[in-house]
This record gives structure tokens, sequence and C-alpha cells, in this order.
DNA sequence: CTATGATCATCC
DNA sequence: GGATGATCATAG
């Protein structure tokens, strides 16, 4: 399916509830009282079409799905709930990749973010909200994202990969990441300021 | 066991 | 409430 078409059938669910979709279409969201927290891509995957792919960077070939959830504050403003997981960092790869050619930039500008409405754990219902492409036509975006890689890159080169730190970064992160229990793998995460920039334009 | 996607837990 | 680090589910 090329991105275009994703992206058009995508929109066409704005405004759906994602359980309920999960029912129909027989996705688990719960097993035994835990989440599975993949399931509302799983959803967005099935109802387009998609095959269950967990594989890298070859995923759906000119595009990636990618989700973020979204929640309402107490003064009902709407905002996003949690920062993104891009891809993970490979320290070898990113010292001697520039920018114009690194995997993050090819996954920036291939993937399809998905939003949907946080409404707890337990996810009562879940509304899409909306459907949007990563735009790095934006000079500001682009050149501030530039920055923080070469930051990441100038970080592991003068003080190591373990000096990596969730902290560094304006518009993305290297954050630890892994299966837990000591494991030291960073990955890049979009900041809640850029996908706020993306999702709500501001 | 590890990679990946995404969310949870905790600290401020 | 927001940020950072840790964990969970799943596939290979």
């Amino acid at each position: 399916m090329e991105r275009k078409e994703a992206l058009r059938k995508g929109k066409s669910l704005i405004g759906k509830d994602l359980r309920t979709l999960a029912d129909e279409l027989g996705i688990t969201v719960f097993r035994e009282g835990k989440k599975n927290k993949g399931w509302a891509g799983h959803v967005i995957e099935r109802y387009l079409g998609l095959p269950l792919n967990s594989a890298q960077s070859p995923n759906f070939g000119s595009w990636e799905l990618k989700l973020v959830s979204l929640k309402y504050l107490k003064t009902g403003e709407l905002t996003v709930k949690e920062t993104m997981a891009i891809t993970m960092i490979d320290a070898y790869n990113v010292l001697n990749t520039p920018f114009e050619e690194s995997h993050l930039l090819q996954k920036l500008k291939k993937m399809l973010i998905f939003a949907r409405i946080w409404e707890g754990k337990n996810e009562p219902r879940s509304i899409l909200y909306g459907v949007y492409e990563f735009d790095l036509t934006n000079k500001e975006l682009y050149e501030q994202i530039k920055k923080d890689y070469e930051l990441v890159r100038k970080t592991i080169k003068e003080k190591g990969f373990n000096a990596l730190t969730g902290k560094i970064g304006v518009y993305i992160q290297p954050r630890t990441k892994g299966t837990g229990h000591g494991s030291t793998t960073r990955a890049f995460y979009a900041r809640k300021n850029l996908l706020k920039k993306i999702i709500f334009g501001k």
C-alpha cells in the first residue's frame, strides 16, 4: 500500500472508537489482566489490511506507522501524553553517519503519525484524533532535529555511549529503552514539544 | 535472549 | 503535570 493511500484510509478512521474496532477485528487489548501495549497499532494495521509486522525498518515499505497518545488536562485542553519512540541508537552507525543519511531521518520522512485519545489505563474507549505526516520541509524543525542528532554524536564521541541521557536534546532525545533489568540500549524519542508542533501546529 | 513499539512508574 | 528511566508484550 502506498503512503498516500494509507494516509487517506487512516483519515477515514478519525473520530472512530478504536476500542470497539479492536473487538470487531478480534484484537486482544487485555490478556489476563495485562494490557497489550501494541493494541491500538494492531487495530490500525489490521484495518488498513497490513500484516502485523514487528520487524525493523522494512516495515511496510514506503512508510511507517506510529501511534501517539493524547490526553485531556484538567483544564480540558488536549495535549500529548507521552514521548514517542522513533528508532534504536546504534553508536557505531550514528558516529559514522551524517544526519542527512541517518536512520533517524529516514524514519522521520516515512512515518505517519496516528494520534489517539487516551482515557485511562483500562482503555474504556479511545477515539482516533488525527493522522499526521512528519513535516520536515519546516526549516526550524529540520535544523533543530539535526542539531539534536549532532549533539548525540558529539556526546558519544566525547563521553561515550553510556553518557547519553534523556535530558539531552530539544526535539529529539536519546532515552534508555530495553527489555529492562540492566539493559543499556538507547533509542531516539520524539519529545512532546515536537509532537505538539506536528499535531496541534504549535 | 534481544529488538521493537508503546506505555508504566517514579521523581521532581 | 511534566520529564526521565524502566518495564511489558510480542516476534524472531
